[in-house]
DNA sequence: AGATAGACTCAGTTTTTCTATGCCTAGTTT
DNA sequence: AAACTAGGCATAGAAAAACTGAGTCTATCT
């Protein structure tokens, strides 16, 4: 009859927030991602979680985790607790500090997209303190500090504010070689290591025969195979959405009249209530289709 | 344009619970009680939750803190995610270790009520794994890993097992010089220092002029005065429902008839849905009335 | 005026958490 | 079949966070 020992322990916040992540996204990786941290700290975590319980949670494969049947009965628990969480916290950000805007975007999109637009935002609210992030994936709202993600996704989200369309875009010189799909062939092509399908989608409605064939760097972000583009280095898979200020100023042509729907729509993503400051932006931003 | 910092950071978990802790419980001190912690570690937590948000949450004051207007707004929403989050931890440990049962009990109910009755519990449930910890007050189920509380609280609480009435108790040598209350001016009435009222209380009734005229030592804990009273070291201020089997066994008894209500009851307090076998237990204490 | 309750600060220590590295396993590709 | 790859595991050391303990401070209470 222990009556010593002070008191049963709470499990630690951090594990059960790890657990549940990994729960939530399949993975430990994913996970890891998400809580910007390492696999082997989220594996520790949810070690940690399972020593408390004295039951794993998860089945350990190769490729992966699986959930056992109570990780299965406790993950839901945890996700909706972890969601009234980030309810409360953002609650507490937009108490606190309403007009500090936080914008996470695609490396493309904030440079392409946003950056441009940018000054005039800041000049429409100058009480903003907006800030910007560029990263991979979009983030979960409902988890991170972010106010706004503007990605390119899925189409059929909301706030879709452009389809995607793509067509080779190059510089006005470049073009005067470019009569039909097959001079792509002696021209480099330059290829986005994100949107690496992009090429393959424009061809097989247009040239299928030239698929696989054509040559050319590749770029890391998306922004610099158009500055080399723009430069006159070789020809771009055009996202239109993206490019149009600089088809419109001229520095890029479009040598063949075809688009292609890529599927994907740049969407504009916020938590449910917009309220405020923030509401505002979104208003602005959502009608700013056009340049 | 902050590209670089590599995400806006969410506030520290234990901040947020630190926090919530204070602002339910009106106080850093309380807070740190039901944390386990010292105040000093809990002002720490909430002074670095203020400044993630950069905003002040509590006012102090001089004798304790109140909520700023921005404190107040976060407050529910924080304590609604972490009923949720509790909830759904005690659902991992329900699921995990179904068989291990935490009992809290004030230290006098622990030992004088619950510890008699124990060797018959576990004879009736062999599988589970009782384990019992004495604190002064009811933990708060929703926060802390028990399952069961057993407690002297103010009646009308569900589960109530027996009102609470006091009445002067003591050896049976002893009692053969207690004719009338005013006797008790010649012996060591013993006092406990958690109940401190209970002799004014009987006192009231029976004898007001004694008040405060009484004398003996006290105790910190009430199984300690009862130990003495059996002794015959003095008179104790008897809890019929804690004291009963000392009284059936003839090792103490009433000198005096009448006995005095203190509008508390021994109650048993469990979580909402209490299953399994919890549940049985639960049962099984209940009807547990007499001895 | 003195006592008190409650919160604050700060330094030092303890505890927790994270990273870095290398290893292991099982699908997938060649 | 062999090589490759994705994802998890374990460990040690390093970094960060949390906690304690002691001494202060300041409005209320007596």
């Amino acid at each position: 009859m222990p009556v010593k020992p002070p008191r049963p322990p709470s499990p630690p916040l951090n594990a059960l927030r790890a657990f549940e992540a990994a729960a939530r996204l399949g993975g430990f990786t994913r996970a890891a991602d998400e809580l910007c941290v390492t696999p082997g700290a989220v594996a520790q975590q949810v070690k940690q979680l399972e020593a408390w319980a004295g039951e794993p949670l998860f089945e350990r494969r190769a490729h992966g985790v699986v959930l056992t049947p109570v990780g299965k009965t406790v993950g839901p628990l945890l996700e909706t607790a972890f969601d009234a969480l980030g309810d409360a916290v953002s609650a507490l950000r937009q108490a606190a500090t309403p007009q500090r805007i936080h914008i996470a975007a695609s490396p493309a999109v904030a440079q392409l997209w946003l950056s441009p637009r940018l000054p005039e935002l800041r000049q429409a609210y100058p009480a903003l303190e907006l800030s910007l992030t560029a990263m991979e994936h979009p983030p979960n709202l409902e988890r991170e500090q972010f106010d706004i993600a503007l990605f390119m996704v899925p189409e059929g989200a909301p706030h879709q504010i452009a389809t995607d369309v793509v067509r080779p875009a190059c510089s006005p010189q470049l073009a005067e070689n470019l009569r039909k799909p097959h001079d792509l062939l002696n021209v480099p092509c330059l290829a986005d290591s994100v949107w690496v399908g992009d090429w393959d989608l424009w061809l097989a409605q247009n040239a299928a025969d030239l698929t696989g064939r054509l040559r050319g760097p590749s770029y890391s972000l998306y922004a610099l195979a158009v500055q080399e583009a723009v430069n006159g280095g070789g020809v771009l898979m055009g996202h239109e959405c993206l490019i149009a200020p600089l088809v419109e100023a001229g520095r890029l042509v479009y040598p063949f009249p075809s688009l292609v729907a890529t599927g994907l729509a740049l969407s504009l993503s916020t938590r449910q209530p917009a309220v405020g400051p923030l509401a505002q932006l979104m208003d602005h931003l959502s009608s700013e289709s056009g340049f």
